[in-house]
DNA sequence: GTTGAGCGTT
């Protein structure tokens, strides 16, 4: 109640975790029926504030929903606001569940070359068997890639688009995209 | 036209 401890802190969880995601302009949406759209998610969280974009993952093989999404708020509030009001909200016969995501984005799509890191002294930080995160380690530590081409892959802009309100294709915006396809 | 839980592809 109010004015006492919540009984949430009893455990130790650190943020960007399942249990404790840390609050992010992005969110998480679980749960959902494989027929709902990405045009249905972004009219209802719309409404909580400017959209930039909605991604209904997709299973590569079949082309369907796998039943989650991720959508990007241009603003944390808008996003905060929008978790309170949809988590538990159903959809298309669904209970769906809203958290802000943990995972910032995509998976950058493995580029088969070497990505540890280039140290000053232009040698190698390889890192295999340490936790890379999305980076792809290469299994053999022959392959000695230059700092420059190494930009080549991975500095295509696809941390800064989001911020800046349009996507890493420049696509249109989603008022234009969804109102074209109105059937 | 499928339910269970699901944190991501080009």
């Amino acid at each position: 109640g109010r004015g006492s401890k919540s009984p949430m802190s009893r455990r130790k969880r650190h943020l960007g975790t399942r249990d404790n995601p840390e609050p992010s302009k992005c969110l998480g949406v679980f749960g959902l029926s494989v027929y709902t759209t990405e045009r249905q998610l972004y009219s209802i969280f719309d409404k909580f504030g400017p959209v930039e974009k909605v991604q209904v993952v997709l299973d590569s093989k079949t082309g369907k929903s796998r039943g989650f999404s991720f959508l990007y708020f241009e603003n944390v509030k808008d996003a905060a606001a929008a978790k309170n009001e949809c988590s538990g909200m159903e959809i298309d016969g669904r209970r769906i569940r809203v958290d802000y995501s943990i995972t910032k984005r995509a998976h950058t799509p493995t580029p088969g070359i070497y990505m540890g890191r280039v140290t000053s002294r232009g040698g190698y930080d390889r890192g295999y068997g340490g936790r890379g995160g999305d980076r792809y380690r290469s299994p053999s530590p022959r392959y000695r890639p230059r700092p420059s081409q190494r930009r080549d892959y991975y500095d295509r802009g696809y941390d800064r688009g989001y911020d800046r309100g349009y996507d890493k294709y420049d696509r249109p915006r989603y008022e234009d995209r969804y109102e074209r396809n109105d059937r």
